[in-house]
DNA sequence: ATTGTAAACTAACGATTGTTAGTTTTGTGT
DNA sequence: ACACAAAACTAACAATCGTTAGTTTACAAT
């Protein structure tokens, strides 16, 4: 039997990730995330080789989910506004399961190491690069507005990236409701149309 | 002559800004603080109190430009719509202003201590209280779309709150095209209207 | 020239940091 | 019952943390 070393490695990360996400990878130390395990800090040894391979798998692994579903869009033959609403049920859905390590993700990269810093920031800059594509080709077809194709892509990116800080108190939006009407506010607008 | 004591005491201030900007407050010494100002970690006492003053000047100066520019705005007699677009010109205003100031106020709250801390919550959900009710009369009144208050408030709000990571690299647009394109796509969204 | 003070310095403190070494406990397969 | 390995432990390390005490430097007012 050995398959139980992963188990207790998981339950490290999963921890850690809810810690790194209240207070911020540097502000949370070995010890914090043993006490919390019920252990003693040498003893989190016997299953990472340090903290920063635990911001490291945290960070990659959630990354890497963004990127292979933005992979899966981007090959698609549907049209903008698809993508589009395809890209906003992506992100509700990793947001969904992966609540803790997305605070990590937006807060605590540029506390990674190297090689995995340039790792992180190549598969940024591509799932941006993927998102921009998919708008420009939006305004050249007709189907979004000519607008600034950088405001555009920030705007609804901004939100879709923060939505890890909200949605878990609002209760009275269930995950289904929640992409309907993230998809109704950033795509049509909030303003009554006639 | 005694006005020269808060020249230094703002250096430190704007000078630790950028610092935690970068890393996040709990990943910058005061050594790297005093060595940003090519002084010695002691020599910063004589002007602070400290690492935790520094936080307060910071958070606290920047969480009340916003609770004035907003008192303002619900003390007007506009419409929605209008004050909708005023509070997008105050963002961007105070984001273009205190743009290293915006990242601990996003991300280093957390770390400041009582009585301050209660301060800033106070401060934060007064705003955003004020930023709902806008939004609920503005549905009342048939300007906004019948849509989850809930989700227009954050997606508007994540999209202002984090304008400070990528204004500053997009040189092709200034302010006042910045203030335009943004009040289009926040409040009619991208998808082109017929 | 002398004085006063703001603002720098050196040196050090106790606490905490991530991590290692070596040892003991725990539990499972034979 | 015994052996083995996983996973916990105690103890300690060198480095760094925020901060204090005491001293020196720089400079403006008298």
């Amino acid at each position: 039997m050995k398959i139980k070393i992963e188990n207790r490695k998981e339950e490290i990360v999963t921890t850690s990730s809810k810690l790194f996400k209240e207070k911020g990878f540097s502000a949370v130390s070995m010890r914090d995330i043993a006490q919390s395990l019920g252990i003693k800090a040498a003893s989190l040894y016997n299953h990472i080789t340090s903290k920063q391979e635990i911001l490291s798998i945290i960070i990659i692994g959630v990354a890497e989910k963004f990127t292979s579903g933005m992979d899966r869009i981007v090959n698609s033959d549907d049209d903008t506004i698809s993508k589009l609403e395809q890209i906003i049920e992506l992100h509700v859905n990793v947001t969904v399961n992966n609540a803790d390590a997305l605070g990590s993700l937006n807060n605590d990269w540029m506390h990674l190491l190297e090689p995995e810093l340039s790792y992180f920031l190549k598969l940024r800059s591509q799932y941006e690069e993927s998102f921009r594509q998919i708008i420009k080709l939006g305004v050249k077809q007709g189907e979004l507005e000519p607008l600034n194709v950088e405001v555009m892509l920030f705007s609804v990116l901004s939100t879709l990236r923060t939505l890890y800080l909200w949605y878990a108190k609002k209760e009275g939006v269930d995950t289904k409701e929640l992409v309907v009407q993230m998809k109704k506010v950033l795509l049509r607008g909030i303003v009554l149309k006639p």
